[in-house]
RNA sequence: GGGCGCGUAGCUCAGGUGGUUCAGAGCGCUUCCCUUACAAGGAAGAGGCCGGGGGUUCGAGUCCCUCCGCGCCCA
C-alpha cells in the first residue's frame, strides 16, 4: 500500500474537536512568514490584477465600516490570486488634513507657525497626551516640517492599529507596500504631479472671490460644500429712486451687507422691473448709487422679485458680478468680521457713520446692528420675516461660508471648459461601474460644476505648494513667476527651504523671496493614489506592470471627491483612466437604518465582534451586502456566519475521516484506487474517475454549475451573489447528500459505491474549501491543511470542465428526486414525532414515470439514508410519499 | 426642484435576458429529535393579494406609465 507523498499528506492532522478559536493569529503569522501575499514584481501587466485601495483615515477610531468595505475588496483579491492573477493590493494611511492637523494640536499643545524655520533638535513636549497638562500651558509655536514630523508621530501608533485590524480580518494586503499620504513619497508624488500640471497649463493661480470658511481660516472647494437649511430672515429695504423714480423695494436675508452692494438685479422677462433696467438707485442709508440690471439668474418669484448683488454674498453674486463687469465693495474680512473702514464708495457722512456702528463687528451681529440702523431711517417695510433658508457651508465646519477675494491655485476640471468638462465625462464610460448606476452620479456631478478645482488651502499640516515667488525692490511678490524647485529636490517646504540661487536670510527681503504660504488640499494628494501606489515616476516598471490599476473600490458618497478627481488627475497625466473598475460600497447603517458614524454615538466598534464570533463571521456578514447598498448592521448575521464556519470544520473531519475508517468494504480494493487518485485535475477520461453512482455523478454536475455561476459572479465583483451561491449548495450538500452516502461511504454496499462515494465526497470537498476562501480565508485555509499541502489561497481557481466529464450528463434531477423523497420520509418521522432512525418499513413513492426511473438509480443511497425496508414507486401525476413506520417498540 | 436607488413573509434580504423551476432564503416563531461530522447541532411546520392603480403581452415581483412612501446625491 505505498502511496506518493502529496496523496496522503498529514492525514493525522484533523483534529478530533475542531474550533475556530486561534485561526486569526495562526493562519496571519503562517501568511506573513510565506509571504503569499507579496506582489510579485516579475509578472507582465497582463498577468496582474491592481487594486488602488482606499487609504484610511487614521485619524479616528476603528468601526466596523472599515471592515466591511475593505472585505469585499479582499474577497476580490482572494479570487483573483486564485485564478493565477499576481494581485497588487498595497495599503495606504491617510494621514494628510484637517482631522489629523487638530489632533496634534491638541494632543501636543502645539501649534503650525509656517514662517518659523525648521528646528532640528526638536522633541515632542513632555506632557504630550496629557489633555489636563496640556491645557493648563500655552500652546507652543513649530514650525511646518517640526509639524509634520509630530503628525508622523502621533499617527504611527493609529497606524498600527489599523494594521492589526486588517490582519485580523485577514486583509491579503502586501503589508511590505504601504504609504501615508503625508510621507515624504506622496509629498514628492503630490508635487511633482502639481508642478507637471503647472506647466502643461493645468495648474494656475488667480485672484478671485472663493468661498471662505471663516472659523478654518482657508478656503474651500465646491466638492466640500454642504447645503444646509437654517433659519433666517427677510428684511424688506427700500432703494431710493433716482431722478424722479419710484423706490425699489427688496428682500434680502442679509441686509449688513448693503454696505457692498453694487447692483440690483432682475430677471429680464420681469415686466415689473424692465422700465427700470438702465436706471439708477441709491442704497438705503450708505446712499450709494447703483445700477438696476437684468439676469436670467434673478428669480422673479423669491421676495420681490428684484435681489441686491453684493461683493459677495453669495455664488450667484460671483456669477452677476463677472458677467455683469461690476466693481468690487468688498465689507466682509478673512475673520468674518466687517472691516474697519467702508468702501470707498461709502461717502456721505450718514452713511459712514452707520458704517462705523457695524464695523468689526460678525456678520450675525451686524445684521441685528443693521436692522436697527434702517428702523431708525424707516428704510425697512415691517419687522424682518422669519424663513428657512439653504446656506452654504464647509462641509467640517459651523458657519456659514463667507465670500472673499484671495489669491488661491486652480486645478481645471472641466467646471469652465465644455469640452474638458465633456472627454472627463467621456472618462467615464471607459470605465466598468458596479453597480452600474453609479455612474450616473458621476455624469452628473461633473454636468453641475461651475468653476475649477480650488486646491489651495491657508492651512498647515498637508503637502505645501511647492513654489516660491520673487520679492521686488518694495517687497512685493512677483506672482507671476513663480521659483519652482529642481524635482530632485522634492518633495519640498518653502518654508523652510530655499530656493537655488537663494539663502535663508534673504527671505522676506526686498529684493529676495518668499515660499508660497499655502498647502494643497488632501483631495489633491489622494487624487493622486494610483499614481503613489504604482511607482509612478520612481519605479517606472512597477508602475508599467500595474498602472491603469484595475479597480478602484470605495464608497459611493465620495464620487464627487476621490474618485472624479483621480480620474482628472490620470487624464492629464497619463492621458488615461486610473482604472478600469470602479466598485462602489454602500455603508454600513445601524439597526434603525441610519448612517453609523461617531458623532451619532452608534458606531460598532469592530474588535469586540470579531473576538466573539471570529473573523470568519465578520467577513461573512461583509460579504452578504452587496455592492453598493447600504447594509442594516445585524448580528444575527454574524451568528450564522460563525455557524457556516463551524459547519465547514465539522463537514472537512467528516469527510476527510473516511481515508481511514473502513467497514465492510474490501480495504485493499478501496485503497488502491483512491491512491490513484490525487485530485480531479489530474484526470481527463471519465472512466478514470471511477465515480459510478448516479447521484455521484449528479452531485458532481451540481457542482459544475456552481463553479460557473461563482466564478460569473466573482468576474462581475458580485461577491455576494457567489457566497450565496455556495452557501447554498453547502447547506445541501451537508444536509442531503452527505446524508444520503454516509452509509455507501462507509463501505456497506460493496467496494465501487463506496469508491464512488469517497471520490466525489473529497472533490467537492475540495473544491468547496476553495470556493470558500476568498470569504472565510482563516476556517478554508485551516481545513485545507488538514489534507493539502500549500496554501489554500494560493491554490487554482476550480474550473467545471472536469467535473462536467467526471458527472457523465447526470444532471441535477437525481439529487433533486432523492432529497424530495428523503424530505418526505424525514416529515412522516416528524409529524408522527418520531426519531429519524425510526425504520421505515414500507415507503410508497407516487411520480411521474421519468423522476420514478432516476428514483430507482438512486434508491439505494434513499433507502440507506431513510432508514427505508422497502421502497415502492407508483406511477401517477402528483408527486407524493407514504411512510410506513415500524412500530414504537416499548421504552 | 433635478438625478439615482429602494419598497417581496414579523425581521434582514435574494429573485441576470418576462413562461411548470418566481412566490424564495436565512433569522425569528411552533413542533419534534442527544441519529456513530456537528446539541454554539439536526429534522419538519406555519407565515406573503411581491407598496397602490393603470398599461404592454397568450402570460409580469420581472417591461412601460402614474400615484404613494422611504433613502441618498445634487440644486
Amino acid at each position: 500500500m505505498s502511496r506518493p507523498a502529496d496523496e496522503t499528506p498529514s492525514r493525522a492532522s484533523v483534529p478530533d474537536k475542531p474550533g475556530l478559536e486561534g485561526l486569526e493569529a495562526k493562519w496571519d503569522a503562517e501568511w506573513e512568514a510565506s509571504g503569499i501575499y507579496r506582489f510579485d514584481t516579475t509578472r507582465p501587466r497582463p498577468e496582474v490584477f491592481s487594486i488602488d485601495t482606499p487609504p484610511p483615515t487614521v485619524s479616528g477610531s476603528l468601526h466596523v465600516g472599515h471592515v466591511f468595505s475593505y472585505t469585499h475588496t479582499d474577497i476580490i483579491a482572494r479570487y483573483r490570486r486564485m485564478t493565477g492573477q499576481a494581485v497588487f493590493y498595497p495599503m495606504g494611511w491617510d494621514d494628510n488634513g484637517l482631522p489629523t492637523e487638530r489632533r496634534v494640536q491638541n494632543y501636543y499643545g502645539v501649534r503650525c507657525d509656517p514662517s518659523m524655520p525648521y528646528d532640528p533638535d526638536f522633541s515632542a513636549p513632555p506632557d504630550a497626551g496629557r489633555p489636563s497638562a496640556v491645557s493648563k500651558r500655552r500652546t507652543i509655536a513649530v514650525s511646518r516640517p517640526n509639524f509634520i514630523e509630530l503628525c508622523e508621530e502621533l499617527t504611527a501608533a493609529d497606524e498600527k492599529a489599523f494594521e492589526d485590524l486588517f490582519r485580523h480580518i485577514g486583509l491579503s494586503v502586501d503589508w511590505t507596500r504601504t504609504y501615508a499620504t503625508i510621507d515624504a513619497h506622496c509629498r514628492r508624488v503630490s508635487q511633482l504631479a502639481f508642478l507637471e500640471n503647472l506647466e502643461r497649463g493645468e495648474a494656475y493661480q488667480i485672484e478671485a472671490p472663493s468661498l471662505w470658511d471663516v472659523s478654518f481660516q482657508t478656503a474651500v472647494a465646491q466638492a466640500e460644500l454642504d447645503d444646509r437649511e437654517v433659519p433666517g430672515a427677510y428684511h424688506k429695504l427700500r432703494f431710493s429712486g433716482t431722478d424722479g423714480d419710484d423706490d425699489i423695494w427688496i428682500d434680502t436675508t442679509r441686509p449688513e451687507l448693503v454696505p457692498s452692494c453694487v447692483a440690483l438685479v432682475a430677471h429680464p422677462d420681469d415686466g415689473r422691473y424692465r422700465p427700470r433696467f438702465g436706471s439708477t438707485v441709491r442704497t438705503p442709508v450708505f446712499d450709494v448709487e447703483v445700477p438696476v440690471l437684468a439676469h436670467e439668474l434673478a428669480d422673479p418669484d423669491k421676495g420681490t422679485g428684484i435681489a441686491m448683488i453684493c461683493t459677495f454674498g453669495d455664488t450667484a453674486d460671483v456669477t452677476w458680478w463677472r458677467e455683469l463687469d461690476l466693481p468690487v465693495r468688498t465689507v466682509i474680512g478673512r475673520d468674518g468680521r466687517l472691516a474697519a473702514e467702508p468702501p470707498a464708495a461709502v461717502e456721505s457722512a450718514a452713511g459712514r457713520a452707520a458704517y462705523a456702528r457695524l464695523a468689526g463687528k460678525t456678520a450675525a451681529q451686524a445684521r441685528t446692528e443693521i436692522a436697527a440702523v434702517f428702523a431708525e431711517s424707516g428704510d425697512i417695510d415691517g419687522e424682518p420675516r422669519a424663513i428657512t433658508h439653504p446656506v452654504k457651508f464647509f462641509e467640517k465646519g459651523d458657519k456659514p461660508l463667507e465670500i472673499v477675494s484671495s489669491r488661491q491655485w486652480y486645478i481645471r476640471n472641466g467646471g469652465r471648459d465644455d469640452d474638458l468638462r465633456q472627454a472627463l465625462i467621456d472618462r467615464g464610460t471607459e470605465m466598468n461601474w458596479v453597480p452600474a448606476y453609479m455612474r450616473a452620479r458621476y455624469e452628473s456631478w461633473i454636468a453641475g460644476l461651475n468653476g475649477d478645482w480650488l486646491i489651495s488651502r491657508q492651512r498647515f499640516f498637508g503637502v505645501p505648494i511647492p513654489l516660491w515667488y520673487r520679492l521686488d525692490a518694495g517687497g512685493t511678490p512677483v506672482w507671476d513667476d513663480p521659483i519652482r524647485p529642481a524635482d530632485a529636490d522634492l518633495p519640498i517646504d518653502p518654508s523652510s527651504d530655499c530656493p537655488g540661487g537663494y539663502d535663508e536670510s534673504q527671505r522676506g527681503a526686498p529684493g529676495g523671496f518668499m515660499g508660497d504660504p499655502d498647502v494643497m488640499d488632501t483631495w489633491a494628494t489622494s487624487s493622486l493614489t494610483p499614481q503613489i501606489a504604482t511607482g509612478w515616476r520612481s519605479d517606472e516598471s512597477l508602475h508599467a506592470a500595474t498602472f491603469p490599476m484595475d479597480m478602484r473600490p470605495q464608497a459611493h458618497d465620495i464620487i464627487r471627491t476621490w474618485l472624479f478627481s483621480s480620474v482628472v488627475r490620470a487624464h492629464f497625466d497619463a492621458d488615461a483612466v486610473p482604472w478600469h473598475n470602479c466598485a462602489l460600497s454602500g455603508w454600513i447603517l445601524d439597526p434603525d437604518r441610519k448612517k453609523m458614524s461617531k458623532s451619532k454615538g452608534n458606531v460598532q466598534v469592530p474588535t469586540e465582534l470579531l473576538e466573539r464570533y471570529g473573523a470568519d463571521a465578520v467577513r461573512y456578514w461583509a460579504a452578504c451586502g452587496r455592492p453598493g447598498t447600504d447594509t442594516a448592521f445585524d448580528e444575527q448575521q454574524f451568528r450564522i456566519g460563525r455557524r457556516l464556519a463551524v459547519k465547514l470544520l465539522n463537514a472537512s473531519k467528516f469527510v476527510l475521516r473516511f481515508d481511514t475508517v473502513e467497514h465492510g468494504a474490501e480495504v485493499a480494493e478501496i485503497e488502491r484506487a483512491l491512491a490513484a487518485f490525487a485530485t480531479l485535475e489530474h484526470a481527463s477520461d471519465s472512466r478514470l474517475f471511477g465515480i459510478t453512482e448516479t447521484l455521484d455523478q449528479s452531485l458532481l454536475h451540481r457542482l459544475a454549475d456552481l463553479v460557473d455561476q461563482t466564478t460569473v459572479a466573482l468576474e462581475s465583483f458580485d461577491y455576494a451573489r457567489a457566497l450565496e451561491r455556495t452557501e447554498s449548495f453547502f447547506w445541501s450538500f451537508t444536509d442531503d447528500y452527505l446524508e444520503l452516502v454516509k452509509a455507501r461511504a462507509y463501505g456497506e454496499s460493496g467496494a465501487a459505491g463506496c469508491v464512488s462515494a469517497r471520490r466525489t465526497l473529497r472533490a467537492a470537498l475540495r473544491m468547496l474549501q476553495q470556493l470558500f476562501a476568498p470569504f472565510m480565508p482563516f476556517v478554508a485555509e485551516e481545513v485545507w491543511s488538514w489534507w493539502q499541502t500549500g496554501s489554500v489561497h494560493t491554490s487554482e481557481w476550480p474550473q467545471s470542465k472536469q467535473l462536467r466529464a467526471a458527472s457523465a450528463d447526470a444532471g441535477a434531477l437525481p439529487s433533486a428526486v432523492a432529497a424530495a423523497v428523503l424530505g418526505e420520509v424525514r416529515r412522516a418521522k416528524s409529524e408522527a414525532k418520531r426519531p429519524l432512525r425510526t425504520e421505515v418499513v414500507r415507503a410508497t413513492v407516487t411520480d411521474t414515470a421519468e423522476r420514478l426511473a432516476v428514483l430507482e438509480q438512486v434508491s439505494a443511497d434513499v433507502c440507506a439514508a431513510g432508514r427505508i425496508t422497502e421502497l415502492v414507486r407508483v406511477g401517477g401525476d402528483e408527486f407524493s410519499v407514504t411512510s410506513e413506520l415500524a412500530a414504537e417498540t416499548a421504552a
